[in-house]
DNA sequence: TAGATTGTTAATCGATTAACAATC
DNA sequence: TAGATTGTTAATCGATTAACAATC
């Protein structure tokens, strides 16, 4: 049987929380501690302690030792396994205008299981040469390369308006997946998983809650 | 009594959709419909019918009306009187880089009610000089700036390392609000507001899927 | 042993969904 | 009137939190 399988699926809210978990760990000093418990972990996270105890048992590989807690090695292993760090997908960006390109010579993705194999804009000044050290193809190229090369996942920084029809294109591509940063509702067929980076959501939510601070003190 | 304490707060999850529902009523022919229906709008993407209409009922200046649905212009006006696009909030930004410029360049926070006034960055060859329309200010002169402009909100776009510094500085500054795009959980005072824009999780997330995917497959 | 911490079961909470009456 | 749609109340669901026994 396929290890990975018996790898249990977690909540969207757990998984919201593993990458903070995977930041801290890394940042502790390695030689100092061997060990670490879910209420330690919780207080620095501004967490609840049960939570934190929930989601450590749920992805540690090794179980928590009662008085010292989860050991921190495995603890990393376990995150990293889970947060798909180690598979590493395959993904197109379409849209090399300052968002795109911030995205593609964002460093961080290496390591999270993300590689950005190359990248498509309508532009013609920016077509057929390396920008932030992907090639970047005319759209015209997409649909063919993204079959060829078995693309599983799709990003899209393009303008609103253009977002939709991009869209159809890297479905017709074959991605399995759309990360999606423009502020638009896409369609997509069934098996397509659309992922919405919604920073209109972010940004009602701090408004919100400046408002509120406001009026109440008023 | 003031308007606005009238204004009732929204659960985040509410909060989250409302964007959608905006964005998909202002890309409609103005000139065809007059109304909505909570179901129509449901249908289109793809969420609950009864949610739908609890959030539309909760932010529609004015009632549903039976056999017809909301009205179009209407429900615009309260959905962006909830996400505070009328109440312009001034920010600025720390860390000028391929991020923090995709940022300062993006004209859609204008509308959305985010007016970023000034950038900050630690690199001298940015420093004193206007960068996608915004002067790039040397970093020792954020708290002076902050305090004196009474800035509400701090978007940081540094590098992880030095994010917590710049938080600091932000908290002393005298924001009420940090928009964070760095990989790390940031420790702020209790009245300061911490929104984390975290796209590991998202990542993460579409991973989550695929190996669904070909798990299930397999 | 005593006490800190895990792991598990039960209670609570909030959001989603279902059922249905009210309305135009 | 009949039927589509709203609005409201109740049921369900899932996630969070609390309580507590098990363990080293």
């Amino acid at each position: 049987m396929d290890k990975r399988s018996t790898k249990k699926s977690l909540s969207v809210q757990t998984l919201r929380r593993l990458p903070n978990y995977l930041n801290y760990l890394k940042g502790l000093d390695a030689s100092k501690d061997e060990y670490i418990s879910a209420s330690a972990l919780a207080a620095q996270l501004r967490l609840n302690e049960v939570q934190v105890r929930k989601d450590l048992a749920a992805v540690s590989p090794t179980k928590g030792k009662p008085r010292a807690g989860f050991e921190i090695r495995q603890l990393i292993i376990g995150l990293e396994e889970h947060l798909g760090y180690n598979s590493i997908d395959e993904a197109i960006l379409v849209g090399a205008g300052k968002l795109g390109r911030a995205l593609l010579s964002y460093e961080g993705f290496k390591n999270a299981g993300l590689n950005i194999v190359a990248a498509f804009d309508t532009n013609p000044d920016l077509q057929n040469k390396s920008l932030d050290g992907k090639f970047v193809f005319p759209l015209d190229r997409l649909v063919n390369l993204s079959q060829r090369m078995k693309i599983h996942i799709g990003i899209i920084t393009v303008p609103a308006e253009a977002a939709q029809e991009v869209c159809d294109l890297l479905v017709e591509g074959g991605v399995l997946a759309i990360w999606n940063f423009a502020p638009v509702v896409l369609q997509v067929p069934e098996h397509v998983y659309l992922r919405n980076e919604n920073m209109a959501a972010s940004l009602a939510l701090i408004s919100q809650h400046l408002q509120e601070k406001f009026t109440e003190e008023a």
